[in-house]
DNA sequence: CGTTTTCGTGAAATCGCTTTCACGAAAATC
DNA sequence: GATTTTCGTGAAAGCGATTTCACGAAAACG
């Protein structure tokens, strides 16, 4: 897409006509413009009033090629398949944007795939059109690293399997986990079923984590006939549920990883004659749109999504800044409805 | 946010190499690369080679500020509320980018009140920062007005209420309502009732024009009866489905407008005793993760979201070429579950 | 065959901002 | 009071493309 002609402006007014009018140089208005202290605040009031009076509005293709940043941050998101249908996504930009904005960058969305290290994407961001990354997801960490080591600030969301060069945000999976299962454990619930995520996945590892040192530190029962591994889905919620329940008759509750299985759990669990949350309490993860709107209300571990967001573009213009930045846990909050 | 320190690159390779290596001068490079067809082909093969040889990635900011064209497309969400927890703005916005990354261009994600004509979007949009602008809502189009009078390349998602001077993409409302209609009269339901959303909405309006023309042309049976008022929340579609279940007696469907609404009225039927299908059919609108994960599996009317998003941004492209553009209507699907 | 058009090309001027550098004045040092 | 530092400032040189303009060669014309 090239050859096309710009809508014309109107001629807006450059540093020269500023200066004109304030009675400075070029440099100066550079300087007033972009904050150097040292300016006589004399002729910072004149500079400031010049560009109030002529309207005047920083072009960014100029400074960018002057300065070399180009007050630009990529969110890259991993085009690989369902991406993006889920709400996860739209919340967590959402949140970027908003601090990116308040701070003069832009949010710049890169959608791709990016398995390949030599990908458009790949390339570009290596070629540093864009002052820093925001990844939100990370198969494939190759890239990342390579970026890294180029210092592109860069940003990751979900805690990585290794340690890394890189910082980033996620929510206290552990920790939300835990609060669901301790809210059993006050309602009297005494043996918890546990449905898992995907396990590669260390958002899936945690939340098990958490249910496992719940159920210790609370005295509920412990077992692996407790634990069935699930992978997010509506199928894998209803089979485990139906192998809890086989396996665990004195079943009362099941912590689902996600508001799909949890679904799907109260759908098995009604099939098989329990009522919910009469005969078994059931917690999901997520605080979905899902959660929200089933009925019975199904209570769930909320996510502060947008705030991941919003951490995660403070970290990169810390980042910026030559701040040191680490990463960054959020905490869960339990929302509770109905169904436990 | 300014005054940080760009990562340096590595001395990347310019015109002048590129001139130097191929034997001919930077205008020519230019032409080369930016696509011009008056340039000897011996040349142009050359261009290409020391390209290639070079690894050269041409400098984005340099050619904005040369050309006026930035190479950005905005797509502006208005940020009054739930925004973007929705997931259709992913859906859409995932669309946009991919059409627009094929084509070299960027997506610069404007999230933003935009009640002001003179907040810092408004100002950012008419100063010319990007090469056209795709709104995803617009409640207030004084601005876009005024950005289509200054010949900003516009889309809008959505139809308008009053003919106006830009282009719109929307689903084809009133085309899937018929066709859920029509399935329910297929099925031999006779007495469908319909739960509007919030009329304020020409989406709303749409959909109630295709049930009726529908009702009409199926000779379903006609009546204000059969109509509910609703505003797009679970709430509406409880009560609607109680209304409709009060004053006609003999109702054997209920199709709403959106699927949160659908899930209310089928809590409603149940709640009054009735089973869904088996009493009365249902059918939502939208196929959203609520229709897909519910249970009974609901019927409902999918749009094609990321095909809006797609036809928005070939709209931009083609404005952008300086053709004339139109509006684009895209086809709505039923997708048939348990409900109806 | 002389004259006018058309074509492809390169030199050079921009685009608007940032930043280095040098310089004089003021402040600090001894 | 002489000398060294520090400060604020403006001139000017970029940043890396695009684009206008003029020019010679080739093609078309009469």
């Amino acid at each position: 897409m090239i050859g096309y002609v710009a809508a014309k402006q109107k001629n807006r007014p450059t540093y020269a006509e500023i200066a004109k009018l304030a009675g400075v140089s070029e440099a100066t208005v550079s300087r007033v413009l972009n904050g150097d202290t040292k300016v006589d605040s004399d002729r910072v009031a004149a500079v400031n009033k010049a560009v109030d009076q002529l309207g005047y509005q920083k072009n960014r293709a100029a400074a960018a090629l002057a300065s070399g940043r180009t007050g630009l941050i990529a969110v890259v998101i991993d085009d690989d398949l369902s991406v993006f249908q889920d709400p996860f996504w739209g919340a967590i930009t959402n949140g970027i944007s908003k601090v990116l904005m308040e701070n003069e960058m832009q949010t710049l969305l890169l959608v791709a795939p990016l398995d390949n290290l030599d990908s458009p994407v790949a390339q570009y961001l290596q070629r540093g059109e864009v002052d820093g990354a925001i990844f939100l997801q990370l198969h494939k960490d190759s890239l990342i690293k390579r970026l890294a080591k180029q210092n592109l600030p860069l940003v990751v969301n979900g805690t990585p399997h290794t340690s890394n060069p890189f910082a980033y945000v996620d929510s206290d999976n552990a920790g939300g986990a835990y609060a669901a299962v301790e809210h059993l454990a006050e309602k009297g619930f005494k043996t918890v079923g546990f449905i898992t995520g995907d396990l590669t996945n260390t958002a899936a590892e945690q939340r098990l984590d958490g249910y496992l040192a719940a159920c210790k530190k609370l005295g509920l029962k412990e077992s692996k006939n407790l634990v069935a591994n699930g992978d997010w889905s509506r199928e894998a919620g209803i089979a485990g549920a139906k192998k809890l329940l086989a396996k665990n008759p004195d079943l009362d509750a099941i912590f689902c990883s996600n508001d799909v299985m949890a679904l799907g759990a109260i759908a098995a669990l009604q099939e098989a004659g329990k009522s919910v949350p009469g005969d078994v309490a059931v917690i999901g993860f997520d605080d979905s749109y899902l959660a929200q709107n089933s009925h019975p209300g199904l209570t769930s571990v909320r996510q502060d999504i947008a705030g991941l967001g919003m951490e995660a573009a403070k970290m990169i213009l810390a980042s910026l800044r030559g701040e040191k930045v680490h990463s960054e846990i959020l905490p869960c909050e339990l929302v509770i409805r109905e169904t436990a």
